[in-house]
DNA sequence: TCGTTTTTTGTAATGATTATTAAATACTAT
DNA sequence: ATAGTATTTAATAATCATTACAAAAAACGA
């Protein structure tokens, strides 16, 4: 645990972020729950261990884990963004049941086309909806 | 331009949707403005067209649209949805710059893989970020 | 310890979308 | 044609996620 807190700490100097502890305990949810949380359920979590929480500290460090490449950002629907700490390159399936959204992989760095040859690509996303098994 | 308010007005007699003249003029607009525009461009333009027009209508009438699958919605980033009227499935490329959004040709329909075996897919979508031509 | 910077917190503002309801229009049957 | 009914549009209010802002708290450095 002490340990733990070391490593996340280091993480988020390696990333030229000071390590509050507040941001340390947003990583360390982010790395526990690898479920694509979203703000509020980060905070709903979070606040029960720290009743002085806020939400906008929240956003604050997500905005910040994202500008530092940290974490991503997952937006399916034009509701609710959900958070990633798996950065490498993979898909998204969101299920319009439950809401639940898996990951499959997926490799896109091959892919190419002339459509695109004067385009500087910096991200891709995939993502699928339909119904997960469970709903199924 | 009889002739084509009468093809218009077919396409949505063949998907149970009453052409009113809203409906028709903002079918209109999504057949020759393939740009993938927002609510409030659609809005601006028709309502120099038609000055009592209401922004409620231009929502009322995308989202009918949908649900019928005369076109897609496109949700990059969690601000402005973009609405689209190709509904055969391909990649969006939107320039972080600029803001445009461009089509290029993927195919997603032969792409299977084991990890999604029991899940009912629906829907596919790519989109890639980064600079256009033009903006570099 | 004092002054400065950073971080957190609380609240207000923003802005896109939806909900609601009244007005306008189209349709139907007498 | 007319009256009554159903549909569509318009205007406005409500919602809700996110951002902006400013004060309080904490960390830092001399
Ligand atoms: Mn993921
Ligand atoms: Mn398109
Ligand atoms: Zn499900
Ligand atoms: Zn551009």
């Amino acid at each position: 645990m002490e340990l733990l807190f070391k490593d996340l700490s280091a993480e988020l100097k390696n990333r030229r972020i000071h390590p509050s502890y507040q941001r340390i305990k947003v990583l360390d949810y982010l790395n526990k729950n690898q479920c694509h949380p979203t703000v509020d359920q980060i905070f709903k979590d979070l606040q029960r261990e720290i009743p002085t929480l806020s939400k906008s500290t929240i956003y604050n460090t997500l905005n910040l884990f994202l500008k530092s490449g940290l974490i991503k950002v997952i937006n399916i629907e034009n509701n609710d963004a959900h958070y990633d700490i798996i950065t490498k390159n993979h898909g998204h399936f969101k299920c319009e049941s439950c809401g639940k959204i898996f990951n499959f992989s997926i490799d896109l760095n091959t892919f190419t086309t002339e459509e695109l040859s004067g385009f500087k690509i910096i991200d891709k996303n995939v993502y699928f909806k339909g119904i997960c098994p469970r709903c199924l």
